[in-house]
DNA sequence: TAATAATGACTGAACAGTCAGACAATTTAT
DNA sequence: ATAAATTGTCTGACTGTTCAGTCATTATTA
């Protein structure tokens, strides 16, 4: 729907929408999914607490619509890099970049994640979950094929293509993990030389 | 205290302590802190909710204790290998095993320490926090030093020997994850040649 | 003025933590 | 040896609070 053809109450509407969207992920982010309350979401946002409910079903939902948007966002991104033209291992490193780029750009959104995998156990609604693990393990499954490619064509050797991509994720991870640890000093984006070093030719002499 | 001089009181204490901590260590994994109720921990442990707060000031309390306790166990484990005489290189290899095995065998406490990043963020009680924040810093700390040694003996590039650490732990932690999302098939261990072989000469042919 | 959007006081359920009393082990007195 | 007193341990009903979600009322705008 264009802009223009919008009216005042629906452009209000959709402030309000990213208004809400905004305030959970920055204090779902800070607190995590268990004491965020919806009052502090509301009031975070400037809105009643009965507004976001005409938004969203449940807290839940909030917050996995909340992650489902970021998620959104980078899969794009990658997702475009990928169809560049390229040898599958420039490709891998070009998803590196993008992925340590846009952490950097969304620590809040990382947080989140990091806690998302805490809610993932029980107790949480399964449909809701779902949609979240399918857009993750998208991700993954982008990195095996570019991997899995990079093997075929004799740049990487014949490992487990898989848990190659897995292992290549808990890298990037755990130096963002990291990196916030270290209240975001300096560049995170500059680290992505660092994986492609120890990632392609190890640590060893 | 040798177990002859104690009476059946004391004997009766020291099993109930390890009750509720066997407990909460398999419950907080299961469903992590929050949804976690301490009516559910006294019931798994076969006691009730008040003979808990004999032995534990607060829910945190008991979620923080149930951590340490396999913390250390994991810690005296790694010192102890690092004692051992070997090369900065053959220690670091060492360590990576003990870690998949221990990982291996206490699958729950995995999961617990998981969801205590959740629990980083706020809210929860500085005191507790530090005392394990510490003992997983304890550990970083020997990887650290050992890599740096490496580095001196010259069997590792000069590079940032913490980074290093990090990016170790963050292959072994995301394997980890990977092994029990396949719900614990083949071998975790098994997968130490793999960190090796990556780790020191890197997946490029 | 009719339709839609927003509000926030209210409700009911869940749950951490308490405490007065029950019970069992141990010690002391007879 | 036995009873009585003391000590230490356990119990679970109860309390106060927190909070997700509701809905009758009010405000906005087409």
């Amino acid at each position: 729907m264009k802009v223009k053809e919008m009216n005042k109450r629906k452009m209000g509407q959709r402030d309000h929408l990213t208004q809400v969207l905004q305030a959970a992920e920055k204090l779902f982010a800070k607190r995590g999914f268990y004491p965020t309350t919806i009052d502090d979401i509301a009031k975070e946002a400037k809105l009643a607490k009965g507004t976001i409910y005409l938004y969203f079903d449940s807290k839940e939902d909030l917050f996995f619509s909340a992650i489902e948007r970021k998620l959104d966002a980078l899969l794009s991104k990658i997702e475009k890099a990928v169809k560049e033209p390229g040898s599958a291992w420039q490709r891998i490193n070009t998803t590196i970049g993008i992925h340590l780029k846009f952490m950097e750009e969304n620590k809040d959104f990382f947080k989140i994640m990091q806690s998302f995998s805490e809610q993932l156990r029980e107790k949480l609604e399964k449909e809701l979950k779902e949609r979240v693990v399918e857009k993750q393990s998208r991700y993954i499954k982008i990195l095996t094929r570019l991997i899995q490619r990079a093997i075929n064509e004799g740049e990487v050797k014949p490992l487990d293509a898989r848990k190659l991509a897995v292992i290549l994720m808990g890298i990037v991870h755990s130096l963002t993990v990291y990196w916030i640890s270290q209240k975001e000093r300096g560049s995170l984006c500059g680290d992505a030389s660092l994986v492609q070093e120890v990632f392609s030719h190890g640590v060893e002499r």
